[in-house]
Order: C-alpha cells, then sequence, then structure tokens
DNA sequence: TTTCATGTAACTATATTGGTTACGAGAATC
DNA sequence: GATTCTCGTAACCAATATAGTTACATGAAA
C-alpha cells in the first residue's frame, strides 16, 4: 500500500459490497485483492464501523458489509470516517511576528476552501456510482463516454 | 520546524526580505529566527533560486535577496518553486477492476480542483501583501479588521 | 468442541523529513 | 595574499509516521 491508502483500500472494498449486498466480505479476501494484511484491513473498516458505515459480524459467514443501501452512502461518508484529509492544515505556534500570522492566514483561507471543494465533490458520489461502474455505466459526472 | 514547515519556512523568511529590499539576510539569520539550521534554509531557499524568485550571493555583505519587487512576487510563485502540493495525487498501480479506476477518476476530479482552488488563493496574494501586514495594514481579503 | 472470523495490543520494518556535520568554492575585507 | 564570511552540497543521523506482522483474545456458527 501506498499514500492515501486507507481510503482507496476502503472505497475500493465498500464499492464491491455495494455490488453484493447481504453477503459479507472477509478481511483476508479484501486483504488478498488489495496485496495488504487483514489487521490493517480491520483497522481501516473499524474507522468506518465506528461511523456506522458498515457493519462486521463474528463467526462463520462473518465478515464486512454495508450498514446502509448503497446509494445511501456517499464517498464524503468514507472520507470523512478516515479523518484523514487530504489538506493537512499548517500549524502556527506562538509568535508575535505580523508577517507569520499573515502567512497563516492567506494559506489557511486556501486550505479551508480546498477541502471544502473536496467534500462537495464526495458528496455528489454515492458508493452505488462506484459499483455501477462494473457495468459499463459511465457515471453522470464524466458525460465524455456517453454511448450517445 | 513541523509539516509544511518549507513553505511556512520561505514566506517568513521572502517576507521579511520584502521590507528590506536590497539588503541580503544570510541563512544564519533566517534559520535562527525560524528555530532552524541555515543548511535547511539554503536548502528550501535554494529551490526558491531555481525558480527565479531569489538570488543569492557569497562572501561579505551576502545572503538572499528577493530577485524582484515584493508586489511582484507572489505566494502561488513560492507555492509552486517548493513543488509539494497540499494535496498529493493519489496513485492507482496497474488494475482492471473497473471500481478502482471510477475511485480513481473521483479521487482525482476533486484533488485536481482543490488545488486549483489554493492556486487561485495564491495568486491573489504578493509577498508585499505579507510585508504590508506588519504596518497592520490589513488585507482588502479580510476587510472584518479594516479601520474604518 | 472445533472452526471461522473479528478486535486489539505490541512489535517490527520502512519511508519520509528535518537536523547535523563536514568540506568545498567564491567574494569581500584586511 | 591571507583571512573571513557566506553560500553549495554531499553524507550521515534522528525523529516521525505509516504500514506490515505476530500473537492472542472473543464471539458465533457448524
Amino acid at each position: 500500500m501506498k499514500q492515501n491508502s486507507k481510503l482507496s483500500l476502503a472505497l475500493h472494498a465498500l464499492g464491491h459490497m455495494a455490488r453484493a449486498p447481504g453477503t459479507p466480505m472477509t478481511s483476508d479476501l479484501i486483504a488478498q485483492h488489495n496485496a495488504t494484511n487483514p489487521v490493517v484491513v480491520r483497522r481501516v473498516l473499524g474507522l468506518l464501523r465506528e461511523q456506522g458505515v458498515v457493519r462486521s459480524d463474528k463467526g462463520h459467514a462473518g465478515g464486512w458489509q454495508l450498514a446502509r443501501p448503497a446509494d445511501q452512502i456517499t464517498v464524503a461518508d468514507v472520507y470523512t470516517a478516515i479523518a484523514e484529509p487530504f489538506v493537512s492544515p499548517v500549524e502556527l505556534g506562538p509568535t508575535t511576528c505580523a508577517i507569520q500570522r499573515a502567512m497563516f492566514e492567506t494559506v489557511q483561507a486556501a486550505q479551508t476552501e480546498a477541502e471544502q471543494v473536496i467534500l462537495r465533490h464526495f458528496r455528489e458520489r454515492s458508493l452505488q456510482d462506484l459499483a455501477d461502474a462494473m457495468d459499463g455505466a459511465i457515471s453522470p459526472l464524466h458525460p465524455t463516454k456517453t454511448p450517445l
């Protein structure tokens, strides 16, 4: 796995869950599909469970599945559950320097708006949209490939 | 120094340079002001020199100064010279999975627009704006504190 | 009771980042 | 010309963050 890997892992796994509602996926299976470790999968999906996005069950026929229909879960739900914003805020220690404060304000304003843009994008995408990609259905947000 | 430290260091230093045009600042002085090391300062400002934002001179009365007037250098110039975008693109290895590709497109679209937003903000700010902050002048982008 | 699966702690491995040391080169001063 | 000041850069070290791994406990179904 590489960077931003948690979100990739989560979205990929949930996308597949969206295609087989009611059929739990095991951490082991997900790990294999993503060239990683079951424990890592549990760590990531555990964050989603805390936010009520997925549920997990132990024992035979156990595993992970969506907590509600795929069209009622947005990419933003997953993104915020991961709790790792793309733009991590700059920090400003105690300073008396007006230049530093001015710089900080500028950077922070840009970062805040950037993060909002990301959330806006992600709110417009459901897991169902991702799952539909497998049927060759192209999302309305990329009309370039529309059949006609 | 902490995270995003390069940009902070650079903007802080250049902000001060903007207030004393023609007077070079040494790496040593900048390092002290930022609780870091002269070598680190040279590494960061070296990136800016490559992009023609600052110049450096050796020997007595040497040091760093702006390569052009402060009102002709934007925060975006500095930001891009640092070459460390706030939103680092997700990577997608070779995959045949349509869900992964759909996910990748969604994330990438959001990231691209977010980065554009950041650049737009930064292009509207010059080093002169930052320097003016020391005179109590409040930037037009934060009219809340306008004297009246 | 065995097996399957998650839950979680603890440790290890690796990558990134910044800090440090060391040495070289050019420019001004003495 | 020698000294001093400054940047330029390579090489190494330390700290941090992230993911991978092992180990063991818990709960549920067969």
